[in-house]
DNA sequence: CCCAACTCCTGGGCGC
DNA sequence: TGCGCCCAGGAGTTGG
């Protein structure tokens, strides 16, 4: 599932291709999911932008293009027109130079919005998102007074985008075995709270480095695999030794999200 | 405000 | 081999 790392990658892709491009004709899919793509009909990309797992391709009318992958969200380029016969084709915007920029979603989890620049108040998650990983103002103790502030699962906290924006449930499952802490407590102290910053920053910096994680359904915007998927020490290895330990790692459903974790290195 | 439950989707894995 | 069941999951929505 596309996270920080996988979107970020896309973004860094897409930049150099739709900068200064103009969208000369959009379709989409009937769903209110992806109908947005219609709206931009005329303008052109100047920002190539991402918040969290949003991407945020800004126009020079002063909105901006957001896009979320969803599950199984891809952007990818075709020339000539789009391929209108694709069964997961979603959304496409026929671009200058003869090239077509399309989404392709088979599960229909992304979505598409069209707002004025930097105005997010109708996408609430993107709104209320926490900092990114990088952003110099995320101390370890404004990470850890945002976990204080609730008493929900760390993991789900994670899930949440408040405490920091960009983690998923691979990337979750990732820092909590990092950092060595068991994703079912309810509170940390300031001490772990930062180790746990520390090694979201190094799994999200990692997932980038490597291109993202490709499990089935993640693609590039080139169309190519990312390569973290080799680099995973507990997400989708349930049952398997610990590569701190070797205690088997056990698998249980959190707040209905699978969580892989070592019961004996992660306290 | 917080939180839990429910919803959306369908390819692929599995049991038989 | 084929059929049918059910899981995977981010975030939007709803209701307490």
């Amino acid at each position: 599932m596309p996270e920080l790392p996988e979107v970020e990658t896309i973004r860094r892709q897409l930049r150099p291709r739709l900068l200064g491009r103009s969208v000369l004709e959009a379709g989409s899919h009937p769903s209110s999911k992806f109908t947005p793509a219609r709206a931009i009909t005329g303008a052109r990309f100047s920002e190539v932008g991402r918040r969290g797992k949003y991407l945020l391709l800004g126009l020079d009318d002063d909105r901006e293009l957001v896009v979320h992958l969803g599950m199984t969200g891809r952007v990818q380029f075709r020339p000539g027109a789009p391929d209108d016969i694709h069964p997961h084709l979603r959304a496409w915007w026929q671009l200058d130079g003869d090239e077509t920029m399309e989404f392709i979603d088979a599960r229909r989890f992304g979505r598409l919005r069209v707002v004025p620049a930097g105005d997010y108040r109708t996408i609430p998650t993107l709104a209320t998102a926490g900092p990114e990983p990088w952003d110099p103002d995320l101390t370890d103790e404004r990470f850890w007074n945002s976990l204080r502030a609730s008493r929900r699962t760390i993991k789900t906290q994670l899930l949440s985008q408040r405490p920091v924006a960009g983690v998923g449930n691979i990337y979750a499952d990732e820092a909590l075995w990092l950092a060595e802490i068991n994703p079912v407590r309810r509170s940390i102290g300031l001490d772990r709270a930062g180790r746990l910053l520390d090694a979201v920053r190094t799994v999200m910096g990692q997932g980038i480095e490597m291109g993202g994680t490709t499990l089935r359904d993640y693609r590039d915007a080139d169309g190519g695999s990312g390569e973290n998927q080799h680099g995973l020490a507990a997400y989708g290895r349930a049952g398997q030794p610990c590569l701190r330990c070797g205690e088997l790692l056990r698998s249980r459903v959190i707040d209905a999200r699978s969580t892989v974790w070592c019961v004996a290195c992660q306290r």
